[in-house]
DNA sequence: GTTAGGG
DNA sequence: CCCTAAC
């Protein structure tokens, strides 16, 4: 089997560069990346100014490096009906991750409220209420801090508090896994939904049933990754199966669909960073959310691929509110190029991927206190946007564009196992999952998020080769699809000794025997299959044909050429005998001298 | 899996 | 070198 060397690309977080200010740094990426080997272009985090991933970081490989650590995390999303059941896998690393996003409200107020979004996520009471320093307030309750806060905790200061009884889910309650650590997402009905990640890595992400190379290749060509943001909860939730193709197709249908309706709007406002609402006006469904609620059940959609606003400031000034979103943070892409592409050829695949992504379906979700606002209709005023109180909590998504699926494939389909997937999957919870940190909003410290973040993270960063193989993302054109999907081995022209070898060989055995030749004289010549040596020969004999002058590459020695043409004669009136040895002694000795008179005078002409 | 031959 | 028909 000839293995195709390939580049991988994974941006586990591919960040808009939003107007050039806020300071930006890797942030929770590389984990995968750096675990497979993979090189990793781009994606360098946002980092804002209260945000310090590296703490995340290191818990992802804390605990989700560790297959065998049964890592529970329970999120709740209160308008999810929905519950996964996370693998922690740190190959199914989602990139999202929530951002804060700190919102500051009525400048003119003595109280500027600064909160971070964490705060909203940190909704358990429980949680909240045994930590201290925590936010006196319980979840419904907002916390306001005189000024922004920064959180710097370390994560094992974190740790400690979750230690000191902040843990509200003991990891005894959820069923543990040799080989794959589940998160559990339960909702605030306490359901649970549960996704089984595959035991082992290589099978993890990998269908069932290994496609063809080129199968596998064509769907990639797809937008094949973009399927991912759409799968359910009950996609994710198929335990057993691989992905089958119906599936992937349809999925890639709808996809297309998606993407071809993509609008100029949208594109532009993800790439502007900035969106501007009045309060009054109220975010619109067309301005907002392209896609009326209906498709939007429960959190599994949004929470498919959590893009959370990085920063949204807001001023209350009169009656208008204005929001700044900073940036916003890209799903994981998976870019893959032969090495022989060019670096150009790189960045367009790049920006075809995130154009892709970006204009493929995309909507903003609104969550307040960690809580989906679906009601489009409501004005900010309504729905509280415009209080202070809530202002703290307020949190933007970009969310993929649900994607309604037949009940059918609910529930016959086989689990998609794909990295993709299951990034989403745990993007997914998002909603605002409370996470069980236990740690308070209130805590100058952003470690609310910290669980939920890392299981993002891991989610998002571990994308082993062989999914980034099968998911490759290869955005280009039909023409040159071909080629760069399936790159050509490179040219290796035969040396003079290989030449001489493979002459030798076909003397010995003749035209029609090539995979003795090959085990013959290039038994170790693995680049070198018995075809290679039939097809060399064929030139061979071509090129002893021609004169000279009319040849190319490293010339092979005349003597070399007048030995092909005695032994392409020789067995090409000896073919169908048997191949005697005599006969091999005798070609050397007699044709062989008759033939390259021959041959030369084919030159002089 | 090999061969043979066109691309 | 690739691709395929044919064996």
């Amino acid at each position: 089997m000839v293995v195709k060397k390939r580049q991988y690309y994974g941006f586990n977080d591919f960040h808009m560069p939003p107007v050039p200010r806020a300071p930006r740094s890797a942030r929770g990426r590389g984990n995968a990346s750096e675990a497979n080997d993979q090189p990793v272009i781009g994606g360098g985090g946002v980092k804002s100014e209260q945000d310090d991933d590296r703490p995340l970081k290191a818990e992802c490989l804390d605990h989700g490096s560790c297959g065998e650590s049964d890592f529970v995390t329970q999120f709740s999303s209160q308008n999810s009906d929905q519950k996964c059941l996370l693998n922690e896998s740190p190959h199914a690393e989602s990139n999202s991750i929530l951002e804060r996003s700190s919102v500051i409200t009525n400048p003119n107020s003595s109280k500027n409220v600064g909160a971070d979004l964490k705060s909203m996520i940190c909704k358990s009471k429980n949680a909240c209420e045994n930590i201290p320093g925590k936010v006196e307030g319980s979840l419904d309750s907002r916390v306001s801090c005189d000024s922004y806060m920064d959180i710097g905790l370390s994560r094992q200061k974190r740790r400690e508090r979750l230690d000191n009884g902040g843990d509200p889910v003991p990891s005894a309650s959820i069923p543990r896994y040799r080989n794959g650590t589940k998160l559990v997402i339960r909702d605030d009905d306490g359901n649970f939904t549960r996704c089984n990640k595959p035991l082992t890595k290589s099978k993890a992400f990998r269908p069932p049933q290994r496609i063809g190379d080129r199968r596998i290749r064509k769907l990639l060509t797809s937008k094949y990754w973009k399927v991912a943001p759409k799968l359910k909860d009950c996609e994710f939730s198929k335990p057993e199966g691989g992905m089958n193709s119906r599936y992937l197709k349809r999925k890639l249908s709808y996809s297309r669909e998606r993407y071809q309706h993509n609008t100029f709007y949208k594109r532009r406002k993800f790439t502007d960073h900035s969106v501007v609402v009045t309060s009054d006006g109220g975010f619109s469904s067309e301005s907002v959310c392209n896609s009326p609620d209906k498709n939007m059940t429960g959190d599994k959609n949004g929470a498919a691929i959590m893009f959370h606003g990085h920063q949204a400031a807001l001023h209350s000034k009169d009656s208008r509110v204005k929001f700044s979103i900073k940036s916003f943070r890209v799903p994981e892409l998976l870019i893959e190029v032969p090495e022989t592409a060019t670096v150009g050829s790189l960045k367009r695949s790049v920006v075809e991927a995130v154009s892709a992504i970006l204009g493929g379906g995309l909507r903003v979700g609104v969550l307040l206190h960690g809580k989906k606002v679906r009601d489009d209709s409501r004005t900010l005023l309504q729905t509280g946007i415009t209080s202070n109180e809530n202002l703290d909590t307020l949190d933007f998504s970009l969310e993929p564009t649900p994607v309604q699926v037949p009940p059918s494939l609910c529930t016959e389909d086989p689990l998609p196992l794909l990295p993709c997937d299951t990034s989403q999957l745990i993007s997914r919870s998002p909603t605002t999952p409370i996470v069980d940190s236990g740690i308070s909003d209130t805590l100058p410290d952003p470690a609310p998020l910290t669980n939920l973040d890392t299981n993002i993270e891991k989610a998002l960063v571990a994308v082993p080769p062989v999914n980034a193989e099968e998911l490759a993302l290869v955005p280009l054109n039909q023409k040159s699809k071909r080629s760069e999907l399936v790159q050509r081995r490179t040219r290796r022209p035969f040396s003079v000794s290989e030449v001489e070898a493979l002459v030798h060989a076909v003397e010995e055995l003749g035209t029609g025997r090539w995979r003795d030749v090959k085990l013959c004289s290039f038994e170790d010549a693995d680049h070198r299959t018995y075809v290679d040596l039939k097809d060399k020969w064929k030139t061979l004999v071509h090129t002893a044909q021609i004169a000279p002058q009319q040849r190319r590459g490293e010339p092979v020695p005349q003597d070399l050429l007048d030995r092909v043409l005695a032994a392409h004669s020789y067995w090409s009136q000896h073919q169908g005998k048997q191949h005697g040895k005599n006969q091999t002694a005798t070609l050397k000795i007699t044709d062989s001298h008759a033939v390259r008179n021959g041959v030369e005078d084919i030159h002089s002409i």
